[in-house]
DNA sequence: GCGTCGCTTCTGTGATCACATCTCGTGATA
DNA sequence: TATCACGAGATGTGATCACAGAAGCGACGC
């Protein structure tokens, strides 16, 4: 009887209540991928309609991200991808291998052999891309080296802190690995393997340690995040297809 | 000329753009000081008709604890304070420990006269509140504390994390000191002023650990917060005269 | 030619509505 | 009396609308 009723969604309804954690899960993915840009602002309504949603579920995953520092908020109250500066680089790896050398201790005290299995599975993965020089594959595969090994540590207080750290690192890491010179030494992952099926926890903490302060460092040193944003070939305007 | 025109804040809009805000402030105002139960859900309309605005605000609010992890979201889609687990507290303040130690290392660094007199000043209320047992004033200046020394340290992505780890310990550290009989050793305070007094940033790093240590022992020992909710003297509605 | 004013557009925010889902209470029936 | 079913209410979610502010941009005046 009432002509508000909205024009049905056009797909046919998949899951009723997941829409905003679905974009925000693409946003998620979008950012550790590097699809987008440090600087660039996410616009609300733009957003919306690539994903083909009202604004409302896409505001409410953007202030998820706000709340788990993966966007900023500026003055304006418009939200953007945050740019990070050296001192923030130091801080976050600085954090990263605090926290993370703590979930890798405690993931090692429960490690089982299909744990390591998997891990190993992985870490193939992860020399096979590196070798392509696929970045995309090889950070995905990094990612999930790294997160199925803390999964282990059965914590739900640190994973979302690691989670929160790596989206802020995401797309800072992204843009830089670009660089077809950086050297990227997976010598830590064996490490962490032989520690696992040593059963030595604190191997494993230091070799993930030693992991993310190399990384950090090369990352300090490329120095590719504080160019001017919207250098690169990466497309300026957001691309959905994740 | 259209009759969809709202009824026109209450209050004669204060301020546009923060009332999101200000109602996430209140919220965890309220959680820190203890003004929710753990396990009690936060509804949505209720909240709002409490706060005097339409859901929408208080959407966006508990969105953001959500993501901070200091509301946990139920399969119903509907937001309750997280009730602790024994294993959690331990993982919880486990990380406190790593997390904040860091903070008060990097705080030591960067201490002046002036922030350790500000410290001295916090700690005097302290121990003033301590003797008085009033919990509330107890509570809130040892936060104080806290936050002052880690703010310090001078780190955008250290903050949140402990502002996040604050609002997750904080409903149940606030019952469990309630219970008259749990000690407060203020002792460790003096440490940390000390250790900022002498540049010793190891010596401040070992106090502010010492204090989470024992901190959560007891909150372990106590273990109030696996008694079936409800219980105390604390009021089931929503108080929001924060 | 350059600066400035004003308009158009776009931004996020808050309110209201419609709807699917779930809960809880009341009723009837065996 | 016990149990099941139906219904009324409440829940969160998503869409749409109204509005205030910022920003871009073009035209006009100096």
């Amino acid at each position: 009887m009432n002509s508000l009723r909205p024009k049905a969604n056009i797909v046919p309804t998949q899951k009723r209540g997941h829409v905003q954690d679905e974009i925000a899960d693409r946003l998620r993915k979008g950012l550790m991928v590097g699809a987008f840009i440090p600087g660039q602002v996410m616009s609300l309504r733009k957003l919306a309609a690539s994903f083909g949603t009202s604004p409302m579920p896409v505001r409410d995953a953007l202030g998820q991200l706000v709340a788990a520092n993966a966007l900023e908020e500026m003055p304006n109250r418009s939200v953007r991808v945050p740019r990070l500066t050296t001192d923030r680089v130091k801080d976050l790896f600085e954090v990263r291998e605090l926290v993370e050398s703590l979930a890798a201790r405690n993931a090692a005290r429960n490690a089982t052999p299909a744990l390591i299995r998997e891990l190993q599975a992985i870490n193939r993965d992860l020399k096979i891309s590196i070798a392509r020089r696929d970045v995309l594959a090889a950070l995905a595969a990094n990612q999930k080296f790294h997160f199925t090994l803390y999964q282990a540590a059965d914590s739900s207080v640190v994973m979302p802190l690691i989670e929160s750290l790596w989206l802020q690192s995401g797309p800072t890491m992204y843009c830089s690995f670009l660089a077809p010179d950086m050297p990227w030494d997976a010598s830590a992952h064996t490490e962490v393997l032989e520690g696992l099926k040593k059963k030595n926890p604190t191997a494993v903490q230091r070799a993930v340690a030693r992991d993310i302060r190399t990384a950090g460092r090369h990352l300090v040193q490329a120095g590719t995040f504080q160019l001017p944003g919207g250098m690169m070939m990466l497309p300026t305007e957001i691309s959905l297809d994740l």
